[in-house]
RNA sequence: GCGCCCGUAGCUCAAUCGGAUAGAGCACCGGAUUUCUAAUCCGGUGGUUGCAGGUUCGAGUCCUGCCGGGCGCGCCA
């Protein structure tokens, strides 16, 4: 709709040409915004105070010699210049009418649009360690980068979801001795739990679901022999270390590795289900082990290399990420020949544009901000333009309950799951908050207002809109008023309240909403947008009824109501929230 | 110490490349249902946008400094 103003005023341009020149690198389009207060119009452009300046005159004037050159539309009531310099639209009535039938006729493919030359875009998004379920921090990731990437969809971007999960390295092995030491005391052989292990009651769970047909309990004594001590008193990093070259010494490399890898998968899978019940799904689990086996890392390391991106200094492998903007350089290969995960970092990286995304878009948890350097520094190196990664931070969130902040960590078995979130408060409403602050905001999720079915939350409010209204059509099936769509669209002048004038307005701008949430990666806009939408909805339908008996304004109603029914269902589907037919 | 994020009504938060009189919800006060779902609506109270400068037609938004909060600064992952 916005689109309707810019065009006529590209048009208008054409015949001022002292004003076209000074236009020349001004995208018409974005001087076009919504008024806030209706008194303004419909839209407003500020076109004529951006160029003041280039063209040397006053605002005023310029806007009047725009106005002056407009063509006749018939979609535009009248036009004034307003303030310092504003041109202020009304729409005529047939605009809305247009835009309410175009919503009819799309139904919910209103608000998305296929874009030309789009990249392919990579979102990679939650890619928590695959130790223990997820807990409601990733819950919050979940739910955003699975909205950004419906919203990036809707505007045209084909959109691959990857979670990456970093299945190699120490960690794995820790999990795997928890695992371990688990299951011996399943088989009642007792050995003091390293602190620094796993400690939660999945591990047991584990312990007594994986296949250990293979393997043979060694004697406690066996276990304990040599082992040093744990904090306090000893070391716990040793401990854990100790353990683990136990496990392996005893059990075999083979048979560590089959409790350790089994494990991780259990964990993993475990992830998968909970998240795809929360309506979250990827379109590829990409595997740490995986980018070691394919020789990726090394693959990478070898471009470095092969670019002069690499020195060695103290028996390891550095990467000068000093020259790319980063604190300081970085190890890729420690002394001992191990990768860091720096290194695998890089080389998932470097795989992703391999593998043909042009645009990378990472979302991580705001203690990873220092790491964006780095990573985007790798990117260059390798000879691809830093601007083309991406990275959305999320930042923490804290868990409120009877107004007292509720503790959260992995090591120590303590943490709220994202599974019992979701059982307590819901699937809609926990995806509804995840979204409703910026990602940038550290988000209060207060469990007592979630799970209240009250006018304090805000998801049953918009959901109410939705089964309201097919409550609505339902009734006038049932009273012999069944909605005459074509009626109802020839009779849309009859729709002249003020309730009704500011429902159309609020969903012709559904589409810039979408396009606006996409481009600043907000779905939180959607979300104040949809609060917006149905709150002129529920005034309307508060001050009008709809199944009157005048059939050509009733069903010029429906039609309205038909439309708003249908912008709140696209609207929450793109945020994961159902729309339900009734509550 | 250095770097990144944040600071808006009593509370939780909006505010469109920098736009017009900074808006919602909650809370508080007062009203509305013989009616299509009251999980609703209507009205009212509530602000030096952390502080001080700067940039310009115009600053919550951009720049500088300060104050306050969060996070990060490993040959960990």
């Amino acid at each position: 709709m916005k689109l309707i103003v810019a065009n006529l005023i590209n048009e208008a341009l054409q015949s001022v040409p002292e004003l076209l020149a000074a236009a020349a690198d001004l995208d018409i389009e974005t001087t076009v915004e919504r008024t806030r207060d209706a008194s303004h119009g419909d839209f407003a452009s500020n076109v004529a105070m951006r160029l003041s300046k280039p063209a040397k005159k006053n605002p005023r004037d310029i806007a009047s010699s725009i106005i002056d050159a407009l063509g006749v539309n018939p979609m535009i009531a009248s036009v004034e210049i307003a303030g310092p310099g504003f041109i202020n639209f009304h729409l005529s009535p047939s605009a809305f009418h247009a835009e309410l039938k175009f919503i009819l006729d799309a139904g919910e493919n209103y608000g998305r649009q296929a874009k030309k030359d789009a990249p392919k875009i990579l979102l990679e998004f939650i890619s928590a360690n695959p130790t223990g379920p997820l807990h409601v921090g990733h819950g919050r990731h979940a739910a955003y980068g699975a909205s950004v990437g419906n919203l990036l969809e809707a505007v045209g971007y084909p959109v691959h979801r990857e979670y990456y999960v970093n299945d190699a390295g120490r960690q794995m092995d820790i999990l795997g001795a928890s695992v371990w030491l688990r299951w011996l005391e399943a088989n009642g052989v007792e050995v003091s739990f390293p602190s620094g292990g796993y400690r939660g009651e999945y591990i047991r769970e584990i312990a007594a679901e994986i296949d250990t047909a293979t393997l043979v309990p060694p004697a406690a004594s066996d276990v304990l022999a040599g082992l040093p001590l744990d904090a306090p008193g000893g070391d716990k990093e040793e401990y854990v270390e100790a353990i683990i070259a136990k496990a392996k010494s005893l059990q075999g490399d083979d048979g560590f590795d089959h409790i350790r890898q089994q494990s991780l998968e259990s964990i993993r899978a475990d992830i998968e289900d909970d998240l795809a019940e929360f309506g979250v799904t990827f379109d590829r689990w990409y595997s740490e082990q995986s980018l070691i086996k394919t020789g990726r890392i090394d693959d990478a390391l070898a471009v470095l290399e092969s670019r002069g991106m690499l020195y060695r200094k103290d028996g390891a492998t550095w990467f000068p990420a000093t020259k790319f903007g980063d604190e300081k350089d970085r190890v890729v290969v420690r002394e001992n020949g191990v990768k860091t995960y720096f290194a695998s970092d890089i080389a998932y990286h470097f795989d992703k544009r391999e593998r043909g995304y042009h645009y990378l878009i990472d979302i991580l948890g705001a203690d990873h901000h220092g790491y964006v350097t780095r990573v985007r520094a790798g990117l260059v190196a390798m000879g691809y333009e830093g601007d083309t990664l991406e990275v959305e931070l999320v930042q923490f969130v804290t868990l409120y309950r009877g107004g007292k902040k509720m503790q959260m960590s992995t090591r120590s078995g303590e943490f709220d799951t994202l599974r019992q979130l979701r059982a307590e408060v819901g699937n809609d409403a926990a995806r509804f908050y995840y979204v409703m602050r910026s990602n940038d905001q550290h988000l209060d999720f207060d469990l007592d207002i979630a799970t209240t079915q009250s006018n304090d939350n805000p998801v049953f409010y918009i959901q109410y809109a939705h089964a309201r209204i097919a409550r609505v059509f339902a009734r006038a099936g049932e009273s012999g008023m069944n909605w005459d769509q074509d009626n109802g669209r020839a009779n849309l002048g009859k729709l002249t309240t003020s309730q009704e004038k500011s429902l159309m307005s609020a969903l012709s701008r559904y589409p810039e909403i979408i396009e606006l949430a996409a481009k600043n990666r907000a779905p939180q806009t959607l979300v104040h947008y949809l609060r917006d939408l149905v709150s002129d909805f529920h005034s309307s339908y508060n001050a009008h009824k709809v199944l009157v008996d005048d059939a050509n304004l009733r069903d010029a109603r429906l039609a309205l109501y038909k439309a708003v029914k249908t912008v709140v269902a696209n609207g929450l589907a793109i945020l994961g929230v159902s729309a339900p037919e009734e509550m």
